[in-house]
DNA sequence: GTGATTTTCACATATTTATGTGTATTTTTT
DNA sequence: AAAAAATACACATAAATATGTGAAAATCAC
């Protein structure tokens, strides 16, 4: 018997998921909720297999709701429902630890066997989704991180560093003299806590800085 | 009407799926092969929307007929039908540009309804290989490429730069002559067609050397 | 508008790197 | 067994890098 726990907002859907997945062999809703506002002691008493989680919810929604599990808990199987396959919310959920991601229109016969998939450790998705997350990890590398507050020019002449460059080619190509190129140097050292190209060089590619 | 051509080794299965698929509405069977040796003009004559491709045939492999109808055909969809979910070839047939990859025991409904998903552009799989490819691709920057041909020496030396080692450092932790680090660096240097450690360091992150 | 940060430049110097040329074992490949 | 790589070491030198100290103008943020 999988025990469900359900998060959803609109209360129609909610008492249909409610219905439909109650009414099936092998399942049972332990309770439902339109947010995610005590998921956690929630998740203690029902300590459900499977939790349906909506991610648009007034209140605490479903990606921080899943966040607030993970912090807590690895095991509870956490199955991501949405209206819009939209790129963004996907992604998070799935960096996020969540073990599926449905889409709202899934047929019911389809949703139940996607239940039992995450329940029995499958990673259950909607072909629509499975070839956006396929083409995400594929595009992905492409997103700069900025951590170390490097300013324009320091990214500028990181970059430089990263393709090769000596002081001297950088100071020519960026017409500034090389006592200039040596003192943003140094300043990128301080900001990345290293002491040598290599190092930050490294550190460029390792934090993506660029 | 989607035209399906089959590839697949054992007679048995092929006349099976052959039936199943030619047998369902709105689909047709314009071919079946046991493998790909003539995969080529075998696509220019029977233009299939979706190739069902078993990964293990003798002669010609799906994999590499996969490659031979990338290298001049990207619009036909591809489905990889294998027994196992061996993590080496789910990963080979993604990047070779792959559409689905299924299990053979994959029940005949859900064949069916997959092969409608990769026909209207869906990317199916079954959820244990779904399972797999986020993990792979969550673990992925390892698996080392040494195409540049780097002795075992050289690359501890190049993983030393990485992290930032100077010759003495590097000299001191192998237990060598600075000369000797000096030496495996011009070495590595040519092989990497670079004349700078940050090119060097740079090169191993892009190339993913260590 | 003023204090903080960024960008620019200068001078000095110790250390590190890049390059060349050569040699001698050992290991691997053919 | 011979040829080819890999590993190890030495000496020399020009170029590049790291580090320190200092300072002025421009830009940004509150």
């Amino acid at each position: 018997m999988i025990k469900v726990l359900i998060y959803e907002d609109n209360p129609q859907l909610r008492e249909g998921l409610t219905m439909l997945i109650d009414g099936s062999d092998g399942f049972n809703v332990v309770a439902s909720y339109k947010n995610c506002n005590n998921i956690i002691s929630e998740l203690k008493t029902w300590k459900p297999d499977v939790i349906l989680m909506d991610i648009d919810m007034s209140g605490v929604n479903g990606l921080e709701g899943l966040k607030r599990i993970r912090e807590v808990d690895q095991e509870t199987k956490v199955l991501m429902l949405t209206v819009f396959d939209d790129n963004k919310n996907v992604f998070e959920a799935l960096k996020n630890g969540a073990n599926g991601y449905l889409l709202k229109k899934t047929p019911p016969a389809k949703l139940l066997e996607y239940i039992g998939d995450v329940a029995s450790g499958g990673a259950p998705m909607t072909s629509s989704i499975a070839t956006q997350v396929l083409k995400m990890f594929s595009e992905l590398p492409h997103q700069t991180n900025n951590e170390y507050n490097l300013s324009d020019r320091e990214r500028q002449v990181l970059q430089f560093l990263v393709n090769g460059y000596s002081y001297k080619m950088i100071a020519n190509d960026m017409f500034i003299a090389i006592d200039t190129v040596r003192s943003h140097i140094k300043k990128i050292y301080e900001k990345l806590h290293v002491n040598s190209k290599s190092e930050a060089v490294a550190k460029a590619f390792k934090d993506r800085l660029l």
